[in-house]
DNA sequence: TGTCTATATTGACAGCCGTCGATACTGAGT
DNA sequence: ACTCAGTATCGACGGCTGTCAATATAGACA
């Protein structure tokens, strides 16, 4: 149980290559969305940035001045999309995050070069 | 008046590299709730690929089975995060993707390199 | 079995958002 | 000045979403 991801999110040409067509624009919507909450962006990058690549939920709750069952929501929603997984050992669960998944969204958006030209 | 972008996003370190402060988290939703539709997507796509790099507004129209008014709002929504900026000649309107704008996106999550390890 | 802690699910509610029709605005050409 | 085409704004409506309190579930330990 420890996994139920809809992953679609599949490996389509950048959206500045060619134009998206409607079922590639919804699956990558749907990550999108995934990640368009500032609860959920944080919650994420707490996760990928946390040294051992694992979070107990415990540690994440604290985090934040929400209730638990709106954290657990959040978590939820990232796990449906694939950015992270949970596991389950003893009384704690533990999130880690999907790196290629991440890495695959940001394909999706710009491609692989990636030069960032800081003005 | 051919931008009223009110461009936040600055550049932080990446999502995974450190936990993302609250304000920064609010800062990246704002533009990652921006992409967070397909229609958006599809948008930005038709633009950002077009040869010549501009799009006159009766060519997106066209593309989608939705009102002229829906079209014209969800380009407003790319407008005010800096995705796209628009430029009137004449009766036409023409829109443009700011890749940096979404490279800077695609940095905030995943950091400079970016090998795709596609399974 | 019973209890306690950690996490998930449910149900409800308020606010946000995508969509439309109607209307206003803008520039071009009579 | 008038009209016409292209685009933007307004107001309204329905559905989605983030939040909570209450409750359920899962595992540890008596």
């Amino acid at each position: 149980m420890s996994n139920q991801s809809e992953t679609t999110e599949s490996c389509s040409p950048p959206l500045i290559a060619e134009p998206l067509t409607q079922e590639q624009a919804t699956d990558l919507a749907r990550t999108v969305k995934a990640l368009a909450d500032p609860v959920r962006l944080r919650l994420l990058s707490l996760i990928a940035s946390h040294a051992g690549g694992e979070v107990c939920v415990c540690d994440l709750s604290g985090a934040f001045e929400l209730s638990q069952p709106t954290i657990s929501h959040h978590l939820k929603v990232l796990r449906q999309v694939g950015l992270v997984t949970s596991e389950r050992r003893g009384t704690w669960v533990y999130y880690r995050a999907d790196l290629d998944a991440l890495r695959r969204l940001s394909t999706a958006l710009v491609g692989d070069a990636t030069p960032v030209v800081t003005a």
